[in-house]
Parts: structure tokens; C-alpha cells; sequence
DNA sequence: GAAATGGTGCCAAATATTGTCACCATTTGT
DNA sequence: ACAAATGGTGACAATATTTGGCACCATTTC
């Protein structure tokens, strides 16, 4: 018998039963006690709660709430933690992050396809820095959620963003770029666009970006982006470059 | 690579490339053209649509409409996600953790109830300080992954945890401390413990540290941890204390 | 015809699972 | 106090399964 049947057969055993022992499910299944025991440490690593007592009249409980629904995320939940785990790698080398992969990729997994070729288009755009000194920590506003909404709109839908923006003398200008990447170095986010107007890349602090707005188009394509230091708002700090998305 | 996480790869290259090839696949997993080849039957097997064209140009390709099966992650997935979200947070006001969180809620609440509380006690001593600047990024050794296994049976257990240390100029010493606390300030990870024999509040860098052990105990107890000045390995940091663990 | 593709059968080698056995710890009934 | 019933662990050899390599076939496209 199959290890996954095994494994089914007894979990469907304790929940007929309520209860049991090592020994009645080692013959139930046809297996041996010891096969019996590891089986359930390994349906308790997957999350089954069950209750053991030793001594006369003890044995095996399956816990009713350990069989609770499986998650049902919504996409833009699962996009959250894309970003979070990406930037988690991104930040250095960091413990679990193959497990958290591991979660990720099962979670991409139960998405539609089509939602999964996004969230990987969007997180294509997503570049993440290395982490910026102390300077600035209390600079950055609050993040408008607009902007993102209209960002990905622009990025997903290949359109035109058009904002308001005050630069860091307090120039107002407006603006209408193609959305080539986000830049994120923590705690700031930046806004990679091509510039149609000045024919360059200029790059854009989130939290002056005011008004934001999709603008549908035709002209739009996807370039090149030179993380250079010309580009990049903190040369000093030589972000990462991701060359591949192990995920 | 074991065969059901090959196959989930499998399964997620071809949702995300749309389409592939045998070959393609075989060297994406780490696996022989055969055994590829054969996941591709037992796929198909568990129900997967997978359409194959022979010749030049050919390839297979996922039905998307075949199969949407919901995320069911194990608890040490749950938690290295979880970590990873605390660890985004605290590096910054960085958009989307809202999402994430309710994400993680989600998840959360499909979780064993006991297991929610090991989480959230093992979270508990976890503190993510402020990020460091780029000195000592090369200093860090591949993190060892037993002591994470030792660091969290000793916390959940509460026991004590043994082990050799090697502090800055190379002194080796044997130690052993109640773990109060894992500290993480990118790219270094610190264990804080108090130390019986000492009386007193330690730190030590996890890259330093070597055959970890878990020790039981009776009479280990939760101690606030101080995270000042003293403690902290990067005193200019001021690593920001998390008061609240909103998930 | 050559190259690229999916597909199958076979078998030895590599790997994973399983059973056996010897223990240990706890509890309960006599 | 003792025995029996229970869960639990470690070690190791026996057994089963998976895997890789190979030869080969069929179809399609250039």
C-alpha cells in the first residue's frame, strides 16, 4: 500500500472511530506499528492535530479542527506575499526563505494561470535595492494606494501613467511616462518610467506622485532598464540586481 | 528532489511559460528526460490536461481549465511566510503589508490552533531591528541550518541550548543560555540568551556559533528581553521594538 | 533527409520506505 | 509493587520504489 493511501486510510479510520490505537491501525492498514507511528508524526508535520495518551485505555485522537478549510486567498493576497518573500531574498541572505518559496510555489500553484503570468510580469519590474542607511527613515509619506492600483493597471494593461510630481525642490511638473519598473529601496519606493518626452528614463519618489492615472495607449514597449548609477537615486548603494527568479 | 515537489514544479513552469518542452523541463527540475516523462503520466494520471505536439515548434502545454487545486501549506511553510512578512514590516513602511497580512490571516485561521500558538510564540522573540548599513555584508557565513532546528525546539520546549562559540577575536568558549530571543539585523542574525552562569544578558552572532544543542530544563523562564544600547550589537541602530503583532 | 519533438520498454543503479527488534516512559488496573 | 497496555525512539538490514540511461519509434517541420 501507498504511502499517501496509508496516510488517508488513517485519517479516515480516526475520524470514523474517534479513536484507536498504534497497534489496531498497524493491522487495519496492514502495516507495521513502527510504519503506524511514523505515519502519524508525518500527518503531524503536515498539521493534523493528534492527541495521544499512553497507559490502559489511552490511544490516538484525531482533533476535529485540525481538518479546517484550506486557505482561499484572494490574488492581490497572494501578490503581497510574492513581494514580501521577494524582498526578503532580495535582502540578504536570509533563513527559511526556501521554505517560505516552498509555500509560495504551492500557493502559485492553486492560482489561475493567467493571474499567475501577471503577478510574475508585474514582479519582473520589481526591483529590489539593497538596504538604504538610516537617512530619510521619516521622509517617506504614506504610501497613496492609488498609485499602486494605477500602476499595475498601467504596467498589466502596457499603458501610459500620467501624475503630478514635486521633485525634491518642491517643482510641481506633470508627467506621462511608460511604467518600466518599480525600484524599491526600503523604506522608499521609486517609479521607474521612460520619459516619451524627454526621450530618457526618469525615475520618481511614490510619495510625491499625486493624481495618478492610467492612459491607455498603443506606442507603449517594455525597455531595457539600466540600473545604472545615474539611474539609480542612491548610487552608493549599488543595488542587486536580480538575474533570476529561483521561485 | 522528491517527487511531489517536481511535480508541483512541473506543473508551475508550465502554468507560468504557457509552454515548454520535455527537455526544457527536464533540466528546469534536475531530472532525467525519462522521469520528467513519466511526471507528465502521473499528472496526467491525477487528472492534469496536458496537451503535447510532436515535431519542431511542438511542446506541452497545460490545459489552464484542467485543475485548480487550493493552496494547503504545511505549518513550517505558514511559518517561514510569516517571517518573512514580520521581517518586510519591520524593514520599513513598505506598501502591500496590509495585504499581506490579511493573506496571512487567511492562512492563519486554516492552521491547527496549536500550531497558530507556537507561531506566535516562537514570533514572539523574534525581533527585526533596523536594516544595517552595507558593512559586514561578506562576513556572514552560510547560516547552519540546525541551529534554526535547535534554536526553535529549545524555545518551544523551553530548554536550554549548548553550544561553542567563537566571539570577534577568536576566543572559543562553550555556552550555555536560555533562549530569550532571535534578533535580525540583515544580514546578521543574533540569538539573545540569558546566561545563568553569568547572570546576565548575552548576545551571540548564529554565524559564530557551532553544534547547537538542545538542553532540557525546568527551570527556564521567559525574561524581557532589554533591546538597549547594550545588547544591541549595533547600537547606532536602535532597532525598533515591535509592540504589536497585528496578523 | 535532418532535427526537434513526444513517447515506450527495459534494466541496473540509486534512493526511499518498511519491518524487526530492543528499548524507554507513562498510565492504569490488580 | 507489579504487570499490562499504551505511545514513542533509534538503529539497521531487508524490501520496494524511483530514477537514469539507453535504444528505439512516430510525427512534424524545415
Amino acid at each position: 500500500m501507498n504511502v499517501r493511501l496509508r496516510h488517508d486510510a488513517i485519517v479516515r479510520s480516526l475520524r470514523r472511530n474517534g479513536t484507536s490505537t498504534v497497534d489496531a491501525l498497524a493491522e487495519e492498514v496492514g502495516a507495521s506499528r513502527r510504519t503506524v507511528l511514523r505515519d502519524i508524526g508525518a500527518l503531524r508535520d503536515e498539521g493534523y492535530v493528534i492527541h495521544s495518551e499512553v497507559g490502559r485505555g489511552g490511544g490516538l485522537q484525531l482533533d476535529p479542527q485540525s481538518m479546517q478549510p484550506r486557505a482561499k486567498l484572494s490574488v492581490p493576497e497572494v501578490f503581497a506575499l510574492l513581494i514580501s518573500v521577494a524582498a526578503m531574498r532580495a535582502a540578504g541572505n536570509l533563513p527559511f526563505s526556501e521554505l517560505a518559496d516552498a509555500g509560495l510555489a504551492k500557493i502559485e500553484k492553486a492560482l489561475p494561470s493567467d493571474k499567475v503570468k501577471d503577478l510574475r510580469a508585474f514582479l519582473e519590474c520589481l526591483h529590489i535595492g539593497q538596504l538604504s542607511p538610516l537617512q530619510d527613515l521619516s521622509d517617506m509619506g504614506k504610501m497613496d494606494p492609488d498609485l499602486l492600483v494605477a500602476f499595475e493597471t498601467a504596467f498589466l494593461g502596457r499603458h501610459f501613467i500620467r501624475f503630478d510630481y514635486s521633485d525634491a525642490k518642491g517643482r510641481k511638473t506633470e508627467r506621462q511616462v511608460e511604467p518600466q519598473a518599480m525600484l524599491i529601496l526600503p523604506p522608499l519606493w521609486y517609479l521607474v518610467g521612460w520619459d516619451p518626452a524627454r526621450d530618457d528614463f526618469r525615475h520618481f519618489r511614490m510619495d510625491r506622485i499625486s493624481n495618478p492615472e492610467a492612459v491607455p495607449t498603443t506606442s507603449f514597449r517594455r525597455r531595457h532598464v539600466p540600473f545604472e548609477d545615474d539611474v539609480c537615486p542612491y548610487s552608493e548603494l549599488r543595488p542587486e540586481r536580480r538575474s533570476s527568479h529561483s521561485w
